[in-house]
DNA sequence: TTGTAAGCGTTATCAA
DNA sequence: TTGATAACGCTTACAA
């Protein structure tokens, strides 16, 4: 193993010099830096990050809180993982997975919290150590999200732009911010066009919106395109268009939401506002890496930009191929 | 933050006999043991992980490879990821994702990899930790999986069981012991009942499967079972019989593989055979760790016992809700 | 700007 | 069986 030290002694300058090279290399003559660098590079030299941390009194461990039933966990969990790991490894950060509500607190520089409830927020506050929330709230935590609202604004728009005459909203009956978010998206853009909201909301499976479609059928005439706050409750509705006999595209559109997996194996493929999780979970990594550098300093809120894939299930997607 | 000397000078003792207490305790009299417990759990002493990494010239880390596209990536890993997780934080390890093949491979005390295929080997020879394989390989190397070839076999039984005439199995073009594994329990257990196999292998994808149903439908009479190698080549064919018009399941039925996510969002829900993935997440794990602390002896390989599940997607599965 | 010394919390080694 | 000491690789504080 290469330690400081070996590179101190090929580049001649002492340990000490290296490690400011290394963390301050403001503070040392551009000559020397040039040649600690090349010994580096010489000797592949690999920091021992847990030397590093016992002198910083660091842990370089995140512990990540997926603070949902696993058996609801959605494939886009998996997704947002990959990005998290992704933007910790840069860093040389390992991750710990917390999936039940009985587990450590310690040994860790950071939080990442998602699926976090009202009850949650007592011990979250307690937390010695920066968090950071992955998912909307309006308690005033550090969070990176989908931008929500302009998701299904998105979505709106390409529907009247479509021309379909009625669009309904199909909502997942939980009171949390996203699902706020996601319908105003909805509501303003059609009132903006003079349109009447209609929202319906339901548990969040497929199941639960292809028999609500199916039970309401003749509410929904030709020409009317669903809006859903997620792929699972449009799969359903598309399930539902189908068994109805309804035409799809050409009188019925339908949009989802999240574009993770769901949307790819269904038939028709699906019209989806796709969130770019892998992205978001690269961002909540920097955002609570950038945290525990600025000693905890507030990192504010990160809407990322979704975008409207058309594909199938809507009137001016993608071709049926 | 409590170290061993506060604890050591609480139960009147010397560091020495803490870290003995906690790592070789059978070299500790009772008596002492005793105080030194009661000493770490009255000041609630927790273990510094860094300190005891570097003293041990450990990591506390390590590497979850997954080889695989991460748009082929199913929820599958997830799952898996999770009991990893869990069996990792038991013994206070860390996790880092690699999802590319251009990583970093140093800083790590072992490695889990899925997902290798032939030119992998090469540099995984080359690793100087121990590994451990998710997934079954024939190559020698310690790995943990479900037991393919039983799983299929108990599809295939409960099929002849059903009555079922004719019994088809739908497989993955790939070249994989899993995929060979899942064959050979399809015809060895038809073999025994004196009946023909009949195998059709296609990507593993839905619309592959549905297409190829759809396409050679005359060839598929009625009384037919499906035997697939995985739930989404399952769920295109139970689109394929619904489009053209097959009774599921009093004249056809589908039995998947895989059992995680997919099978509850179709409909009708598939009968399938579910893998017990964080059990085979743990496991790796554990598996992992053992031979971490056996200086990297063998483990042989874990094949665990899948359960059949049988839905509304063949005869003799629970009744339609 | 650079170097020296001490210390982070733990464990292996050796002596008692 | 127990304890003192040095060492793991790095960084902070201080001195040059």
């Amino acid at each position: 193993m290469i330690t400081l030290s070996d590179v101190a002694k090929k580049a001649n300058v002492s340990k000490m010099t290296v490690s400011r090279v290394i963390n301050h290399p403001e503070q040392v003559t551009d000559e020397l830096k040039q040649l600690v660098f090349s010994a580096m590079k010489e000797l592949n030299y690999r920091p021992n990050v847990a030397a590093k941390a016992l002198a910083n009194n660091r842990t370089q461990v995140i512990k990540f809180f997926i603070l949902e039933d696993i058996d609801t966990t959605e494939p886009y969990y998996m997704t947002l993982l990959f990005g998290i790991a992704k933007g910790l490894d840069e860093k040389q950060y390992a991750m710990q997975l917390i999936t039940n509500r009985n587990f450590d607190l310690d040994y860790a520089d950071g939080y990442i919290i998602t699926g976090a409830r009202g009850s949650d927020y007592e011990w979250i506050d307690r937390l010695e150590k920066p968090v950071v929330l992955f998912g909307e709230n309006r308690n005033g935590y550090d969070y990176v999200d989908t931008d929500n609202k302009l998701g299904t604004q998105m979505a709106t728009q390409a529907a009247l732009a479509q021309n379909y005459a009625n669009i309904v909203f199909i909502g997942i009956d939980v009171k949390e911010p996203f699902e706020y978010s996601r319908e105003a998206g909805y509501i303003n853009t059609l009132q903006q066009a003079q349109f009447m909201p209609q929202i319906h909301r339901m548990g969040n499976h497929s199941h639960a919106s292809e028999q609500f479609i199916t039970a309401h059928w003749s509410q929904f005439p030709p020409n009317t395109a669903f809006i859903c706050a997620s792929d699972r409750l449009a799969l359903g509705v598309v399930r539902a268009i189908q068994h109805c006999g309804g035409d799809l595209p050409a009188d019925y559109g339908v949009v989802g939401f999240d574009g993770v997996f769901l949307d790819q194996v269904s038939n028709p493929k699906l019209s989806t506002v796709k969130q770019p999780v892998t992205r978001l979970g690269e961002l909540v990594a920097q955002m609570l890496l950038q945290k525990i550098q600025q000693s905890g300093a507030p990192q504010g809120e990160l809407l990322v930009t979704p975008e409207l894939i058309m594909r199938h299930t809507m009137r001016g997607g993608a071709p049926q191929t």
